[in-house]
DNA sequence: AATGATATCAACCGCCGGCCT
DNA sequence: GAGGCCGGCGGTTGATATCAT
């Protein structure tokens, strides 16, 4: 069946370990080799032996056939019927995430990346149920997507993946970033509510800046991650204007949308990166400040107009969910006027 | 050209919950 | 209710490609 040879990889960036199908050549034969090894060693295995390892052609070809004609599910069962020496659960995973005719390959697009780190600051680590709203797209290759790229990022950044310093650069850097390109992407049509949300200065969620008053007993300059908050919607609790209030808004903006579309992650990261260390340096200034002059926080919630911000809610920590109603939310432009 | 480091991603593993007997 | 089977999920591994030195 030619469909399965179309839509292997074309071995692109290594993850080749499903081995022959993707191969040409030598390798193929290497890897040919190497299963056939497998298949036949393991210290005598019986005709009963189960194979384990990257699937080969042939397998791929007997179950799609298998599921063509009998459909999908009870996959132990299959397994044994279709006469492949795989478990069940092995069976599952090779149609789903690989042989499937409706799984998209290929890299996240703008769009789809903003979805993913949207739906992980919400959900976290759910990448079944974040894998559902990428219609195409595998659970598997979201937990790759995050575990390559945004766990390198956040190493880029000196900080932790889990971090509130790095969710706080993903919602007020990159997703703007990638808001812009996506809308890029596809400017004649309008924004998302996502998109613009993200434009204008992080995230649909979680995207408060948030300095507690004085009333709340603390100078510590917070911004605040919003997971911890079961009852949040996501579209509930965006707020904002079609301002570019954030620093790297302005940037890209500034540059042109179509430089934005096409820049790659690595250019696009490098400016995330200085607008990070810029807007930390800006915090914790900010933060002396008001360590220095006590009252000035007081002061701070008669800010007027505050135009730009976005909502969001604190998650814990120092503020419970009482003292968070109480908090000012600020929004990057004010931060760096403050500056 | 050789070697080591890093990135990528398919596949496996263990755990858990639902269903059936 | 207990036990077994199965499917789904998240975490991890390991093979390969690519990049850097």
């Amino acid at each position: 069946m030619e469909m399965v040879v179309l839509q292997q990889r074309a071995g692109g960036g290594g993850g080749c370990r499903a081995g022959a199908p993707m191969m040409g050549g030598a390798a193929a034969a290497a890897a040919s080799a190497k299963q056939e090894e497998m298949k036949e060693g393991g210290g005598g295995g019986g005709a009963d032996e189960v194979r384990r390892g990257p699937w080969t052609v042939d397998e791929d070809l007997t179950l799609v056939k298998y599921i063509a004609e009998h459909g999908e599910g009870r996959w132990n069962e299959l397994a044994r019927a279709a006469g492949l020496k795989r478990t069940g659960k092995s069976c599952r995973l090779r149609w789903l995430n690989y042989l499937r005719p409706d799984v998209k390959r290929g890299d996240f697009t703008a769009d789809e990346q903003l979805l993913i780190l949207d739906l992980h600051s919400r959900w976290g680590n759910r990448w079944s149920k974040i894998a559902s709203h990428l219609p195409g797209r595998t659970d598997n290759e979201i937990k790759n997507y995050w575990r390559t790229r945004v766990q390198k990022h956040a190493k880029q950044l000196n900080c932790d993946v889990n971090s509130k310093r790095f969710k706080d650069a993903m919602r007020f850097l990159w997703m703007p970033r990638l808001a812009e390109r996506a809308a890029a992407a596809h400017h004649s049509s309008p924004a998302s509510s996502l998109q613009q949300a993200a434009i204008s200065g992080g995230g649909s969620s979680s995207s408060a800046l948030l300095l507690p008053t004085a009333a709340a007993g603390c100078f510590g300059f917070e911004m605040a991650t919003a997971n911890a908050a079961a009852d949040r919607s996501p579209s509930s609790v965006v707020t904002t204007t079609a301002t570019n209030s954030s620093p790297c808004s302005s940037r890209t903006t500034s540059s042109g949308a179509s430089t934005a579309a096409t820049a790659n992650d690595d250019d696009c990261w490098a400016a995330i990166q200085q607008d990070h260390d810029e807007f930390w340096s800006a915090a914790s200034n900010l933060q002396q400040q008001l360590l220095y002059f006590p009252l000035a926080a007081d002061l701070l919630p008669m800010q007027p107009d505050l135009s730009g911000w976005v909502q969001g809610f604190s998650e814990g920590g120092s503020s419970s969910p009482d003292t968070t109603h109480q908090q000012q939310l600020w929004s990057l432009d004010d931060i760096w006027r403050m500056h």
